[in-house]
DNA sequence: GTTGAAATCGATAACGCTTTCAAATGATGC
DNA sequence: GCATCATTTGAAAGCGTTATCGATTTCAAC
């Protein structure tokens, strides 16, 4: 059924069904009950493709995920907070899969040419994102979930990596530990850059130096958490403790410690960082203090929030901090 | 920019420039390769929402979401694997977050009517799924990954549960197993009906009888697999072996068996089966025979494949296993 | 009663594409 | 050369909305 269909069922012109339906003032409260109620009952809906010509809106925005492997855990509690609030206005959520950057980027174009959706969210942000000025010249509104360094002005949503990991490291270090481990997130992106350095400050307030070799960059994968544990447990002055980025980084440590033969919580100290994972339990780090966790499906709420604002044409105000 | 303005830049008619893009034969090579090459260094891509009121097609699937905690990493994996599928044929995915089975029916009427989707891919089933009818009813083309009953046809692809588990289930027995504990998805759910039936089947095979003590549903979380194993371990007669139906619930059987003393390969044995989770590796499980993995990412894949299929009138011919 | 402003409503022109139908062009055979 | 047919191009009519005006109704105040 269309709107002509639709309004000749009322005996109201298109014109009015159609202002009644989109909120606008000039149409009675009798009227528009009266619409609402037919449309309820005959299951109308506008045809999204009509309005997107019409009003040039695409009534959506858009998510590039790379190679799908970024799609872990993290990503889902995340669109689960955006979706959620993105609901409530209507605004559809479009996802593309993509293999590199380049067509990363392709995507960007192809979605802003062909005015699919009227905005974009950017996660997984480098120290360097090239994103950033390529949206800007596109014209292409959109949302950077993390930080970046760039000249340009943008919209972001961050958490506090340093504090909390810098808040971490000064736990462990009040608890008399001076030899910490600290298995980071992959090198170049902004988040682990953040973490590293509120690791140092947390050794700097206190007169303690950070020995290098305790340092580990990687995906935060299991894998990778038992590699670099393995690989600090077998320096000459193991660690006494070790604050692992991610739920999974901590169970691959745990891993390597048990392997080494050591008893977490006797010998060594484990903190996790992480978001939280409503299907892994927390206790299955037994002998651990997980500290900081900063949901991230609250960070999708709120960024739909923002979107929310942002095509409604109040733009400003967003640049910092939440 | 718009197809009017892009057809005079190159001297030709609109209609001539829409066919030689959407690929129509009866355009000259020549002229098609010139529009073609135009398209790229100008950036031209036709307003999708034009199309779609020009050709009645939204040219994107919809998948819902119920929660958003449903969103696990199988989710992640199976999404990875369609969205690379339909990138092809430019099909967009269009995500929904919804929070109840009433919602998310009204949620379909809504893609629906508003033709914002040309089909939606149906996930989590249970025996008696509700929304075969309903869709079937809607007139809205359908995939249900998975399997339900039902008596009206319907397009569905699934994986073999049954002879899965039936396998592992021999595997541990042929051991000299009698003892075998079953951890399996929530109840009601198909797969874990057929997983149960294959678990049964197995036992039968071999004139055991299955103890109906040693079964166990929930979901699929380390927290559930915890307690399962748990309740397993305090009974009189401990089984001596245990599948868990997936690597999130194997993880909190693990803690269990730990928690309890026991020690994984001696005192009890144990096989994991799941789908392919690139960020857990599989070493974690180490005393571990972990069988059957069947990648839910080539599950997308095919999803992706039957979609297209389907979109293009070929509308037959996959009602059954693959 | 009039009158003028405010409140409602309607006719119609976009929006940017596809598609039908007609026209022009090119090739072929005699 | 010319009729015939195939190939290639164009003009114009939708597709279902919104938005811009203009028209009508309502109503309080004179």
């Amino acid at each position: 059924m269309n709107l002509k269909e639709f309004s000749r069922k009322l005996g109201l012109s298109q014109t009015t069904v159609s202002r009644a339906l989109s909120g606008y003032p000039e149409v009675k409260t009798e009227t528009r009950e009266r619409v609402a109620e037919a449309a309820r009952k005959y299951g109308y809906h506008p045809n999204r493709s009509a309005i997107g010509l019409a009003t040039g809106r695409a009534g959506a925005i858009g998510i590039v995920f790379r190679g799908g492997s970024e799609f872990g855990p993290h990503t889902s509690e995340f669109m689960g907070g955006l979706g959620t609030r993105l609901e409530e206005d209507g605004i559809d959520m479009l996802l593309s899969t993509v293999v590199s950057r380049e067509a990363e980027l392709q995507t960007y174009r192809r979605l802003a040419a062909s005015k699919r959706v009227d905005a974009v969210i950017l996660h997984s942000p480098t120290v360097e994102d090239d994103r950033i000025a390529f949206l800007t010249q596109l014209g292409l509104p959109f949302i950077m979930h993390g930080r970046t360094k760039s000249d340009l002005p943008y919209h972001f949503m961050d958490i506090d990596n340093f504090g909390a990991i810098k808040q971490a490291t000064g736990y462990l270090a009040d608890l008399g530990h001076s030899r910490i481990a600290f298995i980071n997130g992959q090198k170049g992106r902004t988040f682990a850059e953040h973490r590293d350095q509120g690791f140092r400050a947390a050794h700097m307030e206190r007169g303690l130096t950070v020995d290098e070799t305790l340092l580990g960059n990687g995906e935060f994968t299991d894998e990778m958490g038992f590699r670099l544990m393995a690989g600090f447990l077998e320096l000459k002055e193991q660690p006494t403790a070790v604050i692992a980025g991610s739920m999974m980084s901590a169970l691959g440590a745990m891993r390597a410690v048990r392997t080494a033969g050591l008893k977490l919580g006797d010998d060594i100290s484990l903190i996790a960082h992480d978001d939280v994972f409503p299907y892994i339990s927390a206790d299955n780090m037994v002998p651990t203090v997980s500290t900081t966790r900063s949901s991230i499906r609250a960070a999708g709420l709120r960024i739909g929030e923002m979107l929310h604002d942002i095509m409604d044409g109040k733009d400003d105000g967003y640049f910092n901090d939440v």
